[in-house]
DNA sequence: ATGAAAGCGCTAACAT
DNA sequence: ATGTTAGCGCTTTCAT
């Protein structure tokens, strides 16, 4: 069996020079696939390369090539364990493959700190460009590294203080339109639940839903529209008061994913499933078992990776231009809990 | 507003030196934390730093560092989309981070090719250690890799004709302690849906399915057990058969995922969610959303990576000894689903 | 078309 | 406690 460790030291270039007869410059021309070298010493380099095992040192190489590029691309998100984060990392990976670029990602876990330790770690590992979740509330700490040629991109949300590429979703709208369309088939109260205020995310979507009432002349009830309800013991404190009064709401918009559990969760202790309406952002694994099934507002995560990484690739490959803001637009996945409509005063079923 | 791209050039380690009038070495040894630097010195230094702006190379350290370690971890996943994987990576990567390591992954998307593309690129970029999700039948091309020094561990499923460290989930054991559990509320028609036979992980609860019945002395029917149906036609067309004759099974084992899934949409499209019983394999996403609650047979992530790193970092640090097999228990989650007794032929109610 | 020499930014090994 | 020198494995630059 193999040891796990030896003292047989990897072949390098000089190694496969010396064993085909030809200079270090000559190896390193064909390892790379630069032009001008004959078909006879190409062919006698690769078999040099087999008989050895060379393996490129990728380190040595990234050290010296021109502007220390090393075809890493550092993305820092809050969790690489959200659905959210994982399916775009996996897309971002697809797309910077073809490149011959790696993706190099780390975890914030919401602590700005962790943040700025991250990009200098990613950026002492010579990252090529940077995509980041901010964070942080302040970033004013990356204006040297943009300056000093390292590419950065802002995802999901805008960095404080900051002027750089930003792509992200319409939040706003997507919640929007979705009241919209519950106003529609006749609701009137609506009640909505968001995640933290400090969020820039959760406020988008908060204005979207005010914006929505706005229009069709409704007014704005701030006893049944909160944000902040991601603890779990608000959210169901909350719910357990706007369904208990009189005035109960006929319809929920949830802001977000966990907040959309609990409320799902309240709704079937209640029996409620079928009477009340649901539309929830963000794509709910699954969502299509759940009876009735749950509508969504859905975030065009392929999208949103695309236009990333041109942006990012492009920046880093010398674009110039000012920053830009890019807005993926949001889909509602139209789905039976998005058409229960409410109960008429004169008492006709509300059950699709 | 910040240029994306400009000629300032990083502050190296000799522009600290020169700017604080000490030796290259001093600055290096301030930076990498060794002791043996007076005070006074250590501060002009992290002055110079901080008046510089000076980023500590990382890459040219690795290139000159004894054994020219990286600090990073690469990671060979099927798809780091998939829950599984990325809870993986979330918690491998706090335990690399406590040591200043980072982790680079990629996902192979079940392409063996794209497998040993991937461990090239990594070692190329000189990562550590390796964990690989085997995905190609052969890793006999990974030996040489072994004997050069790079650490290697399995994750999830035992590579095929390399005798190395893994680390595994007990997928017989969690499957056979699923049977046995519906065995002893009565049912003995309990019917078997699993993923693609060519997978370790699938033969392997197969096998712990049909040691349940053998102990329990009921006979293995391969009318209502089967592999390979991942693919939902196929899933939905063994269902609809083994569900139209009159020998019904009483309850369903399901090896996988995304199988459990179109069994739950069978049985809630035939109403029969509250009288046939149900245990999966793997988490489900909200699984406590739906009704009944579905029964799930969970991996312990958190062990996985904590067990994974343990042992990977021990080898890169020298570890010798034969390789091991790591075996990690999983847990049932009890739920609703399965509680559901069988139907007796005296016609008493099975629902719970 | 091929090669020789310099040096990327740092740490190892060895002074002092 | 601090400094000097060599060189990690490669690409760049400049010959030939």
């Amino acid at each position: 069996m193999a040891m796990q460790r030896s003292e047989r030291t990897r072949a390098r270039m000089s190694d496969v020079a010396a064993h085909s007869g030809v200079s270090l410059k000559t190896v390193s021309r064909v390892v790379n696939g630069e032009a001008g070298v004959s078909k006879a010493l190409t062919e006698r380099v690769n078999e040099a390369i087999a008989a050895l095992n060379y393996r490129h040192n990728f380190v040595a190489s990234s050290l010296r090539r021109s502007q220390g590029r090393t075809k890493t691309l550092g993305v820092i998100v809050d969790d690489i364990a959200n659905p959210f984060f994982s399916k775009f990392l996996r897309e971002l990976e697809d797309i910077a493959r073809e490149r011959g670029v790696e993706v190099l990602s780390g975890s914030v876990a919401g602590d700005p700190e962790r943040e700025a330790e991250l990009v200098e770690n990613f950026i002492s590992r010579g990252v090529d460009g940077l995509i980041i979740v901010p964070t942080a509330k302040d970033h004013s700490y990356l204006e040297s590294e943009v300056e000093l040629g390292t590419s950065l991109l802002f995802l999901d949300r805008p960095a404080g203080n900051l002027n750089i590429d930003v792509v992200i979703s319409d939040n706003a709208s997507g919640i929007k339109n979705a009241t919209t369309g519950l106003i529609a088939i006749g609701h009137t109260r609506i009640a909505y639940l968001g995640d933290n205020d400090s969020l820039f995310t959760a406020t988008e979507r908060f204005i979207g839903y005010q914006a929505a009432l706005k229009e069709a002349n409704l007014k704005f009830d701030p006893e049944i529209a909160q944000l902040s309800l991601r603890d779990k013991q608000k959210c169901r404190f909350f719910l357990s008061k706007i369904f208990s009064g009189a005035n109960r709401p006929s319809a929920i918009i949830s802001g977000q994913n966990e907040i959309t559990v609990e409320i799902i969760r309240f709704l079937h202790s209640l029996n409620l499933q079928n009477e009340i309406a649901l539309i929830a952002f963000d794509e709910l694994p699954y969502a299509e078992l759940l009876s009735p099934k749950v509508a969504t507002i859905q975030q065009d995560i392929k999208a949103i990776a695309q236009i990333a990484a041109e942006q990012i690739f492009a920046r880093i490959e010398g674009a110039e231009g000012k920053p830009r803001k890019i807005v993926v637009p949001t889909q509602i996945d139209v789905q039976e809990s998005a058409l229960i409509k409410p109960i008429t005063k004169s008492g006709s079923a509300s059950r699709r």
